[in-house]
DNA sequence: ACCTTATAGAAAATCATTTTCTACAACGGA
DNA sequence: TCCGTTGTAGAAAATGATTTTCTATAAGGT
């Protein structure tokens, strides 16, 4: 998935893609990170260029109704990540904050949720954990 | 896990059980669904007696700090579920706010994040939809 | 019973998030 | 390409959830 299908998608969604948003959508991207609001605008503005916070509230709102942000709570912080692809689980990593995408998905049917509870609409998945850098870091 | 325990567990930590937050404890076990903090008090206020909003925020600052609450992200509120079991999975009911607990699971295995990746340090798996009961409402 | 330490709860403070507002930019049609 | 419509940027203000503060009180150990 690159710039113009996400293009597409958002305007879709009647969301225009502008300079300012391209700005913090590149590095959000880029960065294959979490970030909260806060952090996410100062890494745009040190990376790329000054924005409203706001913008990026608004990028995060929008990138997360058409599917394409996916909002964790750790220790109280809601964090976002990137997710271009349509179902799939993530490994984060607590410390450097790093966020890979793991595609395989064999819960469903391992855990096959019985009849008698309900219907699942769709279900998460996410381990957390040190990544192999973090944990080199320390000799 | 009965009182005693949830009792001697939140002693080890150094909270102390006071009638108030019993109140708030016996409602939020009995409930088996999730709240936010707002929620959890007006329910209390209704059925037991009146506590003070802060009061409820304690009480899940504690649990949640000792292992016997779990937070949801859904739709940017967050609620809390009374967890009381070491490992296990949800099943959410988006309707009602019900919860049930999951024990079987197999994600560890199913999934096996590649050690290239990481290590894992816990992994959170959760399932969404509409339990029986709601889905019976509407015929 | 006494002493130390945690708590209740109201009130105030904090701070993340949302709303408001105005000038401006993006898109679509002519 | 120009124009009208509609969404956007960003600062500033407002909101509202959560946290902190404070004082009297209660809990639990000794």
């Amino acid at each position: 998935m690159d710039l113009k299908d996400i293009q597409q998608l958002l305007h879709e969604h009647k969301f225009r893609l502008t300079k300012e948003r391209e700005a913090v959508l590149m590095a959000f991207v880029d960065a294959r990170r979490m970030f909260t609001p806060a952090q996410l605008h100062d890494y745009v503005k040190e990376r790329y260029e000054r924005v409203g916070l706001t913008t990026v509230y608004r990028l995060l709102e929008a990138l997360t109704k058409v599917g394409l942000a996916t909002p964790f709570l750790i220790d109280g912080e809601i964090y976002y990540t990137f997710c271009p692809n349509q179902h799939h689980h993530h490994f984060v990593c607590l410390q450097c904050h790093q966020v890979k995408e793991l595609f395989q998905c064999n819960a469903q049917q391992a855990m096959d949720v019985d009849q008698k509870i309900g219907t699942v609409a769709y279900h998460k998945l996410d381990f957390f954990g040190r990544c192999r850098s973090c944990e080199e870091e320390k000799h």
